[in-house]
DNA sequence: AGCGAAAGGGATGATGCCATCCCTTTTTTC
DNA sequence: GAAAAAAGGGATGGCATCATCCCTTTCGCT
């Protein structure tokens, strides 16, 4: 089984990276640990196949590099046979080239970091050895979330949303139905019942919705 | 319907907020926004009863105080009839003030914002006006996250992980079916079922689960 | 020895979601 | 105007989860 820890200190954060890694992988265990010591105490009872990171921990300074280089090197000390994946609100370049070098193999901002990039990340590091995602702002359309959909309806208004423009509904049926392995004409169906709910109760949805 | 607005930049964060939103509501509409321009753009179509706020958006400076109240200024006059909840990674009582003076009815710091305080904040926000949760560190033990695990059974090993010590597993049990309206016994079978899951797979569980 | 707490497993019906197939009507596009 | 795309709804079986009830065994405590 594939074995994560997460080491992050804000809860929704390091639950959503965990849910992130957790949708990643067939079969897996993630862990979360909300400081170094925490973290720390995991590697000495079990082995990780992956580590997350997030540089700014209590006890450290988030806006001094020399407390996230630290950061840092200890856990991949900690746990030399593991991937290390950097995750961070404040990246740039620089800081990444130097992750990079004590032996990081992904950076990734959080700023732009969609739910599914971490699968892209992860065949970059497979392949290239190492992958950076730095922030960037694109959103276009609002997010919705409304608690009359089901899972399934969420997804597919999700997709829907980010969808790129120009593309026909049709072609976007397609792919959703491919991403999800499911039928075109059914992703198509629980859009229609989603984006029904949606405007039943009063909404103005934007125009590509 | 009851409607809301979450306006934060980091995308994780953003849809971890509004799930949270969407759990403390029966009825509820949750929208996103990456960027004050956007936010704003959705006042202009519809009225919110709720809007939760980073003041740390593209275009300003998190660490400018100016810029922050600015942010959160402009916010709520562009939805003065809404309730303002400030949700910061930076967050101290002086702020907490500051927002307090400008208009916000709560102020909640990232860490330590775990699953379950936003019903816990709009209550105190209902009967006293104004809530303050800022910042603390208090895990003892990790998060657990296995992808063999049914949405119930990650609860019912969530509330045991965070669990106050000196309690029987008999009254988390009770405690466990009052929060998710089932039967005691339920609970302990479906926390006794998750555990031994984690288990098979050769994981040596902290003691306390 | 007795008792309660805890561990561990098996069987059950109800329910809601998943995924598919079917159909009609309206709008858009060439 | 014809064809394709989109909107809108109805019915279906399969299946996983939910929630409950049942049972036995082990352990720790008094």
């Amino acid at each position: 089984m594939f074995r994560a820890l997460v080491v992050e200190d804000q809860n929704l954060m390091r639950l959503a990276l965990m849910d992130q890694v957790r949708a990643s992988f067939e079969n897996c265990l993630v862990i979360g640990a909300e400081t170094l010591e925490l973290a720390i105490h995991e590697f000495e009872k079990n082995d990780f196949d992956l580590v997350v990171i997030d540089p700014g921990l209590p006890g450290f300074d988030p806006t001094s590099q020399a407390d996230r280089v630290v950061v840092v090197e200890k856990i991949i000390e900690a746990s030399p046979s593991a991937i290390h994946i950097v995750v961070t609100g404040s990246d740039n370049t620089s800081e990444a080239a130097i992750f990079r070098r004590i032996g990081a193999s992904g950076y990734i901002g959080k700023t732009g970091f969609e739910p599914g990039v971490f699968s892209d990340v992860l065949d970059d590091i497979s392949t290239k050895g190492f992958s950076v995602r730095l922030s960037r702002v694109a959103m276009t359309i609002p997010d919705y979330r409304y608690s009359g959909l089901t899972p399934r309806e969420q997804e597919v208004i999700d997709m829907m949303s980010h969808r790129e423009p120009g593309m026909t509904r049709k072609q976007i049926y397609e792919l959703m139905g491919e991403r999800l392995s499911i039928d075109a004409g059914s992703a198509e169906k629980y859009f229609k019942q989603a984006r029904a709910k949606l405007m039943k109760h009063g909404h103005r949805l934007p125009q590509g919705l």
